[in-house]
RNA sequence: GGGCAGGUGGCGGAAUGGUAUACGCAGGGGACUUAAAAUCCCCGACCGCAAGGUAUGAGGGUUCGACUCCCUCCCUGCCCACCA
C-alpha cells in the first residue's frame, strides 16, 4: 500500500472511472427516488467561482448518502447559457454568441469534473440548444393560448388555441404598451425584478423610461397562490420572507372620489378607516386623467403641470429615490375632489411620490396619519386633520418640535405623569418626538441614560434605576379605551424606581413577575387604571394636537377598534356606491420582452391582418438565425428585426405577408422549467414523460443562492403552477416545483470582503484543486463554517483540512489493530450517528469536525471492523479518496453504491461517564461512575464527595434531582 | 422606514434547558532530526499565589440550573423600500 496520498493520480483515474461506469446514473423508473436539485450555472467566461462549489458540494454529499443508502437519485447539471453577459462577451470580442457558449461550456464542464461531483452527465440540459428550447417556446405559446378563469381560479387552454389573437383579450401572455425600464447602456428592456433601485441589474447604469410595445405575462393572476402555497412547502423562512415581501400582498379599499369635472377618480388606500382626515388627493404625474385634462384644457395652470410632468418623466428611479422626503409636486388648479365621508371639496395635486405603478396610481392623502403625507401638506400648507387617536396613531404628527434628523431609536423619552415622589411612568417615543417634558438625548447616550439623568434632573433623586414595562395598547377610537386589552399589543413604559425608595409592594412583587403583568400593579401603584391612564393621557395628547394646530373628526368611526373602523368604512363606502374592498400587490406583470439577441425567439407570427398568429406547435422551434451582426439598435428593436428572410413569413392563418416577432424572451425562460427536462431530458415527442415526472417530481431538495430567491424562484414557482394548471404535469406530482429549498451562504474573501475581479481577491477553483486536489477542496468548503451563513476564505483553514485526510489516509493504510477498545467502539458508533444525523439536516461542518474527532482516536490504527464503515462515512466528502481506500482493500465494485453504514443504539453508551456534582447551580465535582448507575446510587455517591460536603456545610439538601448519565444537582 | 439573519477566545466556529469555548486555524512549549520539512505530545478565556471568583453584546425575568426560553435595549450584516 502506498504511504502517501498521491492525489493527482487517483483523483483523475476514479473520475474518469465513474464516467465509464455510470456510477451516478440515475436509474429512472426504479426505487425510491430522491432528486437534489442545484441551479445549473450560467457559464461566464470568468469560469466557476469558488462559491459555485460549496451549494454543488453540499447537494453532493446528500445525494451521495442517499444513492448510498440505495435510493433512486437524480442529481442533474446543465447550463443556463443564452444570456446578456455572453452576448456583450461575444460583441467585445466579435465572436458568436454559440461560440463563446460553448467554448464556455466546455470549461465549465472540465472544472466541475475535475470536483468530482457525482453528477449524471448523460442528462445534461443546455438552454440554448434547439431541442430544449423548442419547448421553452412551446410553453411560451400556452401561456399565449390560455387565460385565466377567475371562477377555478387557474389558467384555461382556450377553446380554439391555435387561432390568431387580436390585441389583449385577456390570455396569460399578451402584448401591451408599457413603460418600461430601458438600460441605455445594455440596450435593453427590463423587468422591474432586474431595475432595482433604479439601476440596471446587469451592468449598474441608471436606467431611463421608454414607453414599448412588449409581451407580457400575467403573472398577478397567480399571486395569491404563490403566497399560500408557500404554507405547503419546506424553504427556509427568510426565503419565505422573501417570497412574501415580494408578492407584497395589502388589503384595503379602492375609494372614487366624485371630481369637479364630473368624472371620478379611484384612489386604493390600506386604511379607509382615515378616511374622513383625506384632505387633498395626489395622482401620479403619468396618470392618463391628468394628460387627458391637460388635453382639454381642464387645468387652469397647465404649462406647470405639464411641465412637471416632463421633468418626471426625465428622471430614473434612483434619482426620484435619492430625493428622499424632499416632497415636490403641483396643485391641479380648477380642479377638486369631493371626500365622500365628510362632503368637503378638497385639493387635487400631482406629485412624484405616488408611483403610477402601484394601486390605481392614486392615493387619497391622509396628512395626519401618513408620513408622506404629512411632509407634502407641511410643504404646501394643506390642512391636516386627524380622525383617531389612538397613541401610536399620534406619535410623528403632534408634534411641534419634531425634529427628523434623529433616528427612532435614539431619541430620549418623555414623562407624562409622576404620581407620587418616587416612582415614575415614563411614555418611551416611537419618533422623533422631543417629549412633554424634557429635551431629547445627547451625545452618546442610550434611551435609558436620558431617562436616568432627566429624572435626576426634574426630581434631584440621586439613586434610580430604570425598568421597562409594557403596557398594553392604548387603542380606540375618539380615544375610547378598547374593552379587551391585548396583552402581547403593547408599548413599551420606562418605570423609574428610585433606589433610596423604602422597601414596599412594589419592590417585592416584582421578582417573580413576567414584566408585563406588572403593568396593573404599577397603574394600581398609582392609583391608577388602564381606563384612568388612558384617558389623563388623552388630555396631553389633546393639547398636543391642540398645539399642532390638527382637528380631530372621526365621524361614524368614533369609539371603534382600528379593525372595526376598517371594516365599517368599507362596508359604507359599498353601501353608497363609491368604493369597494380591494386587495392590491406589488407583484407586476412579468415583462417578457426582451430586444436582443441571445434568446429563445418569441414563437409569434405578426399579421398585419390576422393579428398575432402563434406558430404552429409542429413547426417548433423557431430556430434563432445566423446573424452578422448582434449589436442591439438604438431604435430598442431587436438584432433579429434585420434578418429580413428571417422575418418574412407567410400567415399561418391566412397565407399572406406577415413578419415574425423579433423580440426574445428573458433568462429566467429557460430556467423556469429546467428541472422537468431533467427528469427525461432525450424525449423529442413531449417535454418530459408523465411517468418520468411522476417518479421524479417533485424536487426533493432545491438549493441555490439567496440572489435568487425573489425572481427564479417565484417565475419557476409559477410556471410549475401553470403547467400544472392546464393539465401539461400530472396532477400527482401537485402544484409545487420543490418540497423543499436551502439556501447557501457567500464566500467572502479573505478579511471579509465581496470577492470581486476588481478587488483582485477572487479564489479560483482550478489553483486549489491544483495545489491541493478536489476532495481536500470539498471537505474545506464543507467544513469551514455553518453552511446557510456566510464565512470568509481561509488558506490555513485549508492546510487544516489537508492535514486530516493525510491523517486519515495513513489511519486506513496502516496495519489494522489487533482489538477495538471499548471507548473507539463507541466514539465510532456515535460518529456514525452524527455524520448520519448532520448530512440529512445540512450541518456539514459539524458532520466533518466529528469525522476529525475519530480520525484522531485512529492515531495508533484503525479496528479492522470499522474500516469500511469509516470509509463509507467519509466517501460523500472526500469521494475520490474513500473509493481509492476502498479499492485497495481489495473491494469490488465502487464505495458509492456500496450501503450506508448504520450505528448500534446500544454502543453509542460509553460504559461510564462523568457525573456532574452542582450544589446551588454550580459544579462542585465530577466523578467517573458506570454507565447505568442508578439513581439512588448516583446521589449516594454525589454526597460522599468531600468537595460536595464542603459546600453543604452540613446541611441537609433541600432539594435533589438527577438528569440521567449527565448530572446530580442539589440546593442547600 | 420595513423584513430577515446574526452578536460566544487572537480567528472560523461547537454546545436535545444540564461540565461553555468541541473541531479547525493561528500562537507558545517540547519530542524526533546534524538541520529542516513532515509527524507526534503538551499549553492556552479573564482575575487570583491559591482556595475560588468572573465571563457567551447590555439589562431584567422564568428555572435547582440559561449561550439556549420570555421581555426590553444596543450593535453588525444582508435584502427590500415615497408600495398609499
Amino acid at each position: 500500500m502506498a504511504n502517501h496520498r498521491t492525489y493527482e493520480s487517483y483523483e483523475p483515474k476514479w473520475q474518469k472511472m465513474w464516467e465509464e461506469q455510470g456510477t451516478y446514473r440515475a436509474q429512472s423508473g426504479k426505487g425510491d427516488a430522491f432528486y437534489g436539485l442545484i441551479e445549473f450555472p450560467y457559464p461566464s467566461g470568468e469560469g466557476l467561482h469558488v462559491g459555485h462549489p460549496r451549494s454543488y458540494t453540499a447537494i453532493d454529499v446528500v445525494t451521495r448518502k442517499k444513492r448510498m443508502e440505495g435510493k433512486d437519485v437524480l442529481y442533474p447539471i446543465g447550463f443556463d447559457a443564452f444570456g446578456l453577459p455572453t452576448e456583450n462577451f461575444a460583441i467585445k470580442h466579435k465572436i458568436k454568441p454559440q461560440d463563446a457558449t460553448q467554448k464556455n461550456v466546455a470549461n465549465f464542464t472540465r472544472q466541475l469534473k475535475s470536483l468530482g461531483f457525482g453528477f449524471d452527465w448523460s442528462r445534461q440540459v443546455n438552454t440554448t440548444d434547439p431541442a430544449y428550447y423548442k419547448w421553452t417556446q412551446w410553453m411560451f405559446l400556452q401561456f399565449l393560448k390560455s387565460r385565466f378563469d377567475e371562477k377555478k381560479e387557474k389558467a384555461v387552454l382556450v377553446k380554439s388555441p391555435d387561432a390568431p389573437v387580436k390585441g389583449d383579450d385577456g390570455r396569460m401572455a399578451y402584448k401591451a404598451t408599457s413603460t418600461i425600464n430601458w438600460c441605455p447602456r445594455c440596450k435593453i428592456g427590463l423587468a422591474n425584478e432586474e431595475a432595482v433601485g433604479g439601476v440596471c441589474e446587469r451592468c449598474g447604469n441608471p436606467v431611463e423610461k421608454r414607453e414599448k410595445e412588449q409581451w407580457m405575462i400575467r403573472i398577478t393572476k397567480y399571486a395569491d397562490r404563490l403566497l399560500t402555497d408557500l404554507d405547503t412547502v419546506d424553504y427556509l423562512d427568510r426565503i419565505k420572507a422573501q417570497q412574501v415581501n415580494w408578492i407584497g400582498k395589502s388589503e384595503g379599499a379602492f375609494i372614487d372620489f366624485v371630481l369637479s369635472t364630473g368624472e371620478q377618480a379611484r384612489v386604493f388606500t390600506t386604511r379607509p378607516d382615515t378616511l374622513f382626515g383625506a384632505t387633498y388627493l395626489v395622482l401620479a404625474p403619468e396618470h392618463e386623467m391628468v394628460a387627458a385634462w391637460l388635453a382639454n384644457g381642464a387645468i387652469k395652470n397647465g404649462s406647470a403641470v405639464a411641465a412637471y410632468r416632463v421633468a418626471t418623466a426625465n428622471k430614473t428611479d434612483m434619482e426620484r429615490g435619492a430625493e428622499g422626503k424632499e416632497k415636490t409636486g403641483v396643485s391641479l388648479n380648477g380642479i377638486t375632489a369631493k371626500n365622500p365621508a365628510t362632503g368637503e371639496d378638497i385639493p387635487v395635486y400631482i406629485a412624484d411620490y405616488v408611483l403610477a405603478g402601484y394601486g390605481t396610481g392614486a392615493i387619497m392623502a391622509v396628512p395626519a396619519h401618513d408620513e408622506r403625507d404629512f411632509a407634502f401638506a407641511k410643504q404646501f400648507g394643506l390642512a391636516i386633520k386627524s380622525v383617531v387617536a389612538p397613541y401610536t396613531e399620534l406619535t410623528g404628527m403632534c408634534t411641534p418640535r419634531q425634529d427628523k434628523s434623529v433616528s427612532k431609536k435614539n431619541v430620549a423619552t418623555a414623562i407624562i405623569r409622576h404620581a407620587d415622589k418616587d416612582v415614575f411612568l415614563m411614555l418611551e417615543h416611537h419618533d422623533g418626538r422631543q417629549g412633554f417634558v424634557g429635551g431629547g438625548i445627547e451625545a452618546g447616550e442610550t434611551a435609558e441614560e436620558a431617562v436616568v439623568r432627566e429624572v435626576k434632573e426634574e426630581t434631584g433623586l440621586k439613586h434610580i434605576r430604570i425598568e421597562r414595562v409594557l403596557i398594553p395598547h392604548l387603542y380606540g377610537y375618539g380615544f375610547k379605551p378598547a374593552k379587551d386589552v391585548n396583552c402581547f399589543d403593547h408599548d413599551t413604559f420606562f418605570v423609574v424606581i428610585a433606589e433610596d425608595m423604602e422597601a414596599d409592594a412594589l419592590h417585592e412583587s416584582e421578582k417573580h413577575t413576567p414584566v408585563w403583568k406588572r403593568a396593573d400593579e404599577i397603574t394600581g401603584h398609582l392609583n391608577l387604571d388602564h381606563h384612568q391612564f388612558a384617558w389623563d393621557w388623552y388630555r396631553d395628547a389633546k393639547e398636543c394636537f391642540a398645539d399642532a394646530g390638527v382637528a380631530v373628526n372621526s365621524g361614524f368611526l368614533d369609539g371603534l377598534s382600528t379593525k372595526e373602523a376598517k371594516e365599517k368604512m368599507i362596508s359604507w363606502l359599498e353601501e353608497k356606491g363609491v368604493g369597494q374592498k380591494a386587495t392590491n400587490y406589488k407583484l407586476r406583470d412579468w415583462v417578457f420582452s426582451r430586444q436582443r439577441y441571445w434568446g429563445e425567439p418569441i414563437p409569434v407570427i405578426i399579421c398585419k391582418a390576422c393579428g398575432y398568429v402563434p406558430v404552429p406547435e409542429d413547426q417548433l422551434p423557431v430556430l434563432l438565425p445566423a446573424v452578422d451582426s448582434y449589436e442591439p439598435t438604438d431604435t430598442g428593436e431587436s438584432p433579429l428585426s434585420k434578418v429580413r428572410e428571417w422575418v418574412e413569413v407567410e400567415c399561418p392563418s391566412c397565407g399572406g405577408d406577415a413578419e415574425r416577432e423579433t423580440d426574445t424572451m428573458p433568462n429566467w425562460a429557460g430556467s423556469s422549467w429546467y428541472f422537468l427536462r431533467y427528469c427525461d431530458p432525450q424525449n423529442d415527442q413531449e417535454f418530459a414523460s408523465a411517468e418520468a415526472l411522476k417518479h421524479w417530481m417533485p424536487v426533493d431538495l432545491y438549493n441555490g443562492g439567496m440572489e435568487h430567491t425573489t425572481l427564479h424562484l417565484l417565475y419557476s414557482r409559477f410556471w410549475h403552477k401553470f403547467l400544472w394548471d392546464i393539465g401539461a404535469l400530472p396532477k400527482e406530482i401537485g402544484s409545487e416545483p420543490y418540497t423543499a429549498r436551502r439556501s447557501h451562504g457567500l464566500i467572502l474573501a479573505e478579511g471579509g470582503e465581496k470577492m470581486s475581479k476588481s478587488k483582485g481577491n477572487v479564489v479560483n477553483p482550478d489553483d486549489i484543486v491544483a495545489q491541493y486536489g478536489a476532495d481536500v477542496f470539498r471537505v474545506y468548503e464543507m467544513f469551514m463554517g455553518p453552511f446557510d451563513q456566510p464565512v470568509p476564505w481561509d488558506t490555513n483553514g485549508i492546510e487544516g483540512v489537508k492535514r486530516f485526510l493525510d491523517k486519515a489516509w495513513r489511519a486506513v493504510t496502516a496495519s489494522a489493530l489487533p482489538s477495538t477498545p471499548e471507548a473507539l467502539e463507541t466514539l465510532y458508533h456515535q460518529t456514525v450517528k452524527k455524520v448520519t444525523d448532520d448530512i440529512e439536516s445540512l450541518a456539514f461542518n459539524t458532520a466533518v469536525s466529528q469525522l476529525m474527532i475519530l480520525t484522531n482516536a485512529y492515531v495508533e490504527g484503525i479496528p479492522a471492523s470499522h474500516r469500511e464503515g469509516y470509509l463509507q462515512l467519509l466517501a460523500p466528502f472526500a469521494p475520490h479518496m474513500a473509493e481509492e481506500l476502498w479499492s485497495m482493500l481489495g473491494n469490488e465494485g465502487s464505495i458509492h453504491r456500496s450501503g450506508w453504514p448504520e450505528h448500534d443504539a446500544k454502543k453509542i453508551i460509553a460504559a461510564t461517564f462523568e457525573l456532574v456534582i452542582q450544589v446551588n447551580g454550580k459544579v462542585r465535582d465530577k466523578i467517573t461512575v458506570s454507565a447505568d448507575i442508578s439513581e439512588a446510587d448516583a446521589i449516594a455517591q454525589a454526597l460522599a464527595s468531600e468537595k460536595v460536603q464542603k459546600y453543604l456545610e452540613g446541611k441537609a439538601p433541600t432539594q435533589m434531582r438527577y438528569v440521567k448519565g449527565r448530572l446530580v444537582s442539589m440546593t442547600v
